[in-house]
RNA sequence: GGUCCGGUAGUGUAGCGGUUAGCAUAACUGCCUGUCACGCAGUAGGUCGCGGGUUCAAAUCCCGUCCGGACCGCCA
């Protein structure tokens, strides 16, 4: 290799050396004798100084952003009074400077990235990555994936990959499809997560499994959500739920240590999901702020103002001063999650005005000491049944959040764990019961009575999620390993025993040959790294995302194929109407 | 499927009923020996996303549509 070093290595102890750099020319200040070049690797940026008379100076004038160069020349300190800090105290005098490719202009300023139209970069994606801030973000990831092995490894994790072609499953997210040629008019299914892989797994004995995998979802994306992504798989035999969770914190803590050198508080603070969703509003709640709701529901029961004194659940929540322009917002953000509005009322010495200050008389006393509100301070409130109104609410929290900065005066990472969701939840569309987590997913033993009972919905699943500054960074549970539960389980949720053995059969087959009690749990990988790396999008820290309408605005994916390709595979491609 | 925001030279934006469609930056040409967002002078660059409507007149107002983004539904 010609070049003698990155350039991000260079430093006092080069200085007199003669160095040969290559990369790109990041900008070029030709100031007509004297011409200046910033040279850019992965590593950092350089000045190159090119003399007139120098024999590198016909090459150098020729030289325009972007152009791939090869600079050979002496490493020296700046004059004095020229000198910026760090690199910017020393420039390369260049005796060569040889163009290795050049460049068509490129269609945006790599400078002004983030300000450019996101579709533009994604279209241009291997420019866009030519940005410092881009290359800090895939190092950043590629340093956690080194973190999470070596980890992982060291615990005695065993590393397995999982089939990508698999079956396709009737529950869940929306399968992505793939034709199967040898086996006309039949598809396999891209998978979801690899979760019946990694529990065959632990019925083979391999006790501990861990894989970056590549999961599927043909569902609609969000700013947190591609349509392929990547879960950082984990499954432990013989273990308990407080088992999982004591590995899981361990390793986010060495992850972050490693990686942003951050230690995170152990162990991670616990709450369970009805406390998450009845203070926050959220079962993934952003913790970096406290701003809980009160709950006020018997202050206004059977009383005067209608709306509230039926309602299931009345809570409110204590905001800043808000402007008329601020509330109807908020009111619409409300709306938008649920709420059929948003009541309010401003404090005004020790009595309220405003909104429906006029029903609230009474209570003027117990919502000041209750709710604590600041004099000018806004009470927002949600009222309805508990699920909508807290809901709704919770959305209300988040955009406080983003207004005021509310997260800015907290820690920077705050990781918890939600804790004992409902094993079934009542779905409303279809009438029926039907899993909240997984259909495997093991019930509290205590609990398992309630099966088949009209108290059903209070069994408590041993699930988990890892929630980290409000989003859901991971998700996991103790899984059923007994038969007889897991029909139990089947039969709650509808799912007749020929319909189990057509889907699963060979899962169910497997559980009865000496199943294990054992649990996991995967990682949404790439969120945690968009956390971790202040990103506001997980399109930031994966190298060639897709849009939010699930196309690779650079490939052009996805795309017609010929003809004779579906005629290979078998498939027919009806009109859209 | 729904709600909201946006679309004007390569890029980022101003203009919001009558403008020669402006500014910055990038590009191109010339000048310039210590710049570092180099500077100076000049040149070129626009289907104002697309279609329809209102109007004497539309980038501007209305409707539709396409594209981009955020969110709801959806995402075990």
């Amino acid at each position: 290799m010609k070049r003698t070093s990155y350039i991000g290595e260079l430093g006092q102890a080069q200085v007199g050396t003669t160095v040969t750099l290559q990369g790109w020319v990041n900008r070029r200040r030709d100031l007509g004798g004297l011409i200046f070049l910033e040279l850019r690797d992965r590593s950092g940026t350089v000045q190159v100084q090119v003399e007139p008379d120098s024999a590198a100076f016909a090459a150098a004038d020729t030289l325009r952003a972007e152009y791939v160069v090869e600079v050979e020349g002496r490493f020296q300190a700046r004059p004095e009074g020229q000198r910026k800090g760090g690199l910017a105290d020393f420039e390369v005098i260049a005796s060569r400077v040889t163009v290795l490719n050049a460049a068509r202009t490129p269609p945006f300023e790599l400078e002004k990235g983030e300000q450019v139209a996101e579709d533009i970069r994604l279209k241009y994606r291997y420019l866009d990555l030519r940005r410092p801030e881009m290359q800090r973000q895939l190092m950043l990831r590629s340093k956690a994936v080194a973190a999470v092995t070596a980890f992982l490894d060291a615990e005695g994790f065993v590393q397995v990959e999982t089939p990508m072609l698999t079956k396709s499953t009737p529950e869940g997210a929306r399968d992505f499809l793939v034709p199967s040629r040898l086996n006309p008019g039949e598809f396999y299914a891209l998978p979801q997560s690899p979760q019946l892989f990694k529990q065959l797994l632990m019925i083979s004995g391999l006790d501990r499994y861990y894989q970056l995998a590549r999961c599927f979802r043909d569902e609609d994306l969000r700013a947190d959500r591609q349509p392929d992504f990547t879960q950082l798989d984990m499954e432990m035999s013989f273990v308990t739920q407080e088992d999982v969770l004591e590995v899981q914190e361990r390793l986010m803590a060495h992850v972050f240590r490693v990686v942003l050198d951050t230690e995170l508080p152990l162990p991670f603070p616990r709450l369970s999901y009805h406390e998450a969703m009845d203070r926050y509003g959220s079962d993934k709640p952003d913790l970096r702020f406290d701003l809980r709701f009160v709950d006020v529901t018997d202050l206004f029961r059977g009383g005067e103002f209608a709306a509230f004194a039926g309602a299931e659940t009345v809570k409110v929540l204590a905001a800043p001063e808000l402007t008329r322009k601020q509330i109807d917002e908020l009111e619409r953000v409300a709306k938008q999650n649920g709420a059929k509005g948003l009541a309010w009322v401003r404090r005004e010495g020790d009595s309220f005005t405003g909104g429906i200050s006029k029903f609230v008389g009474g209570q003027a006393a117990a919502l000041l000491e209750r709710s604590g509100v600041q004099p000018g301070g806004t009470l927002l409130f949600a009222a309805g049944d508990w699920k909508k109104a807290v809901t709704a609410l919770g959305a209300v929290r988040l955009a406080l959040r983003d207004l005021f900065n509310l997260a800015a005066d907290g820690p920077q990472f705050h990781a918890a764990w939600v804790l004992d969701f409902p094993q079934l939840e009542w779905d409303e569309d279809s009438g029926t019961w039907t899993y909240m987590h997984h259909p495997f997913t093991a019930p509290h033993p205590e609990d398992i009575p309630l099966f088949g009972t009209d108290r059903q919905g209070e069994i408590r699943a041993q699930a988990y999620d890892l929630v980290l500054n409000g989003y859901e960074v991971g998700g996991g549970s103790i899984r059923i390993h007994d038969p007889a539960v897991q029909a139990q389980m089947f039969q709650a949720i509808g799912f007749s025993e020929a319909e189990a053995q057509e889907k699963f059969g060979f899962f169910l087959d497997a559980l009865e040959y000496g199943t294990p009690p054992h649990g996991g749990i995967a990682w949404g990988f790439d969120r945690l790294v968009m956390v971790m790396a202040g990103a506001g999008s997980i399109r930031e820290v994966i190298a060639f995302p897709k849009n939010n309408r699930g196309v690779d605005l650079m490939a052009q994916a996805p795309s017609p194929v010929e003809d004779a390709q579906l005629a290979e595979v078998g498939v027919v491609v009806r009109d859209q109407e």
